[in-house]
DNA sequence: GGCCTGACGCAAGTAATTTGCTTTAGGGTG
DNA sequence: CACCCTAAAGCAAATTACTTGCGTCAGGCC
């Protein structure tokens, strides 16, 4: 029942989707956020308005889908050889990103026209499967590990309450104090 | 900066403020929040659509000033006797009242239309402020209690971050595990 | 009690959004 | 491979929202 239909790549629709989201971050690039128009990125993506209202509903909705494709990482997270580490590096690079102002702009997006919570929850997935690399890195090193959900609470909510809710005073320690509690009791705490 | 004026009460700005605040909140009951619409609340309100704009800017802001109003808590929290009830008690109902539907949907807003993070700042306030008077209770009492700021991240961030990104599954079960691992180590731990 | 300022009302102008209808691309079937 | 059938796009008119300039008024401050 979602407005983003499962378009094979090829065919019209995938290559409009195409043309309007790479729109969108020309223009956002080029104009900045609050400039953006619907009938603007019509205008640049070769497209009538009409079409991005019937398929988004509205610019909130496009705007967070095109938000969470650039929050979607590109690599998996470090191999440092040791748990602790991987943590605390994975942290404080998810905090840096996050905290940004464009990580924050983009963040805000996602969460923003996403009715229902759809693309909010991918976002999540992708900090929990970069976690699930981390843990299982360590399992196979035949570490002691907490829980993916442990490590979300410990560590990314945390981040992300601050980020959202009291966006002053954000520093990779503080990031490197929640991944060293995160893992107390476990063999890798220090 | 803000475009938020501090009136006075009995001048006409603030007879203004409170008559679109009341026909906001009787509108979202009314017709549901996605039908709201700024010529509408400002017909409700007796006022131009043009007044609405000039102090709000747009739909967005004027909601969110509206949610941040409804998110502040209403009295202190439930004394138990003892911080780990205390605690326990809050964060159950603190989740409740945030991921009932009705909460959720304020808590967007009022982050949505935010623009300097201002009214952001402003809920977690409301949190920090009902947590020191738990805490400040048990010291009170002679406990040996956490900083606020580990509350927050303990309990706070990780039920806030689930209801944005994840909000299946919360039950006061898990509030009641938060707040238990919140005070893990302190006098008032299990 | 009389100015002065900031906020509001009004109305005209501009821009965005919705909608009904038509057209077309491209997947599925024989 | 050609033909239909449907989902999505184009187009344009109608509606609705937003912006803005200017006149007016309330109410705070001498």
């Amino acid at each position: 029942m979602s407005r983003k239909p499962m378009v094979r790549p090829g065919g019209r629709s995938a290559r409009v989707q195409q043309a309007v989201h790479t729109a969108v971050r020309e223009l956002q690039a080029e104009v900045g956020r609050p400039e953006l128009t619907v009938p603007m990125i019509a205008a640049r993506a070769g497209v009538t308005p009409s079409t991005i209202y019937r398929r988004w509903g509205d610019l909130q909705e496009l705007l967070s889908d095109v938000a969470v494709e650039r929050l979607r990482p590109e690599a998996p997270p470090e191999d440092h050889g040791r748990l602790l580490d991987d943590l605390r590096s994975w942290a404080e690079q998810f905090l840096e990103e996050m905290a940004a102002p464009t990580g924050r702009a983009y963040l805000r997006d996602a969460l923003l026209g996403d009715p229902d919570g759809d693309n909010a929850g991918r976002c999540s997935d992708y900090a929990a499967e970069q976690i699930g690399t981390v843990l299982a890195r360590a399992v196979e090193r035949g570490e002691d590990v907490p829980d993916v959900d442990t490590v979300i609470d410990r560590v990314v909510a945390p981040v992300m309450y601050r980020i959202l809710f009291r966006p002053d005073g954000l520093t990779g320690a503080y990031a490197h104090r929640l991944a060293e509690e995160a893992l107390e009791g476990f063999s890798a705490g220090r």
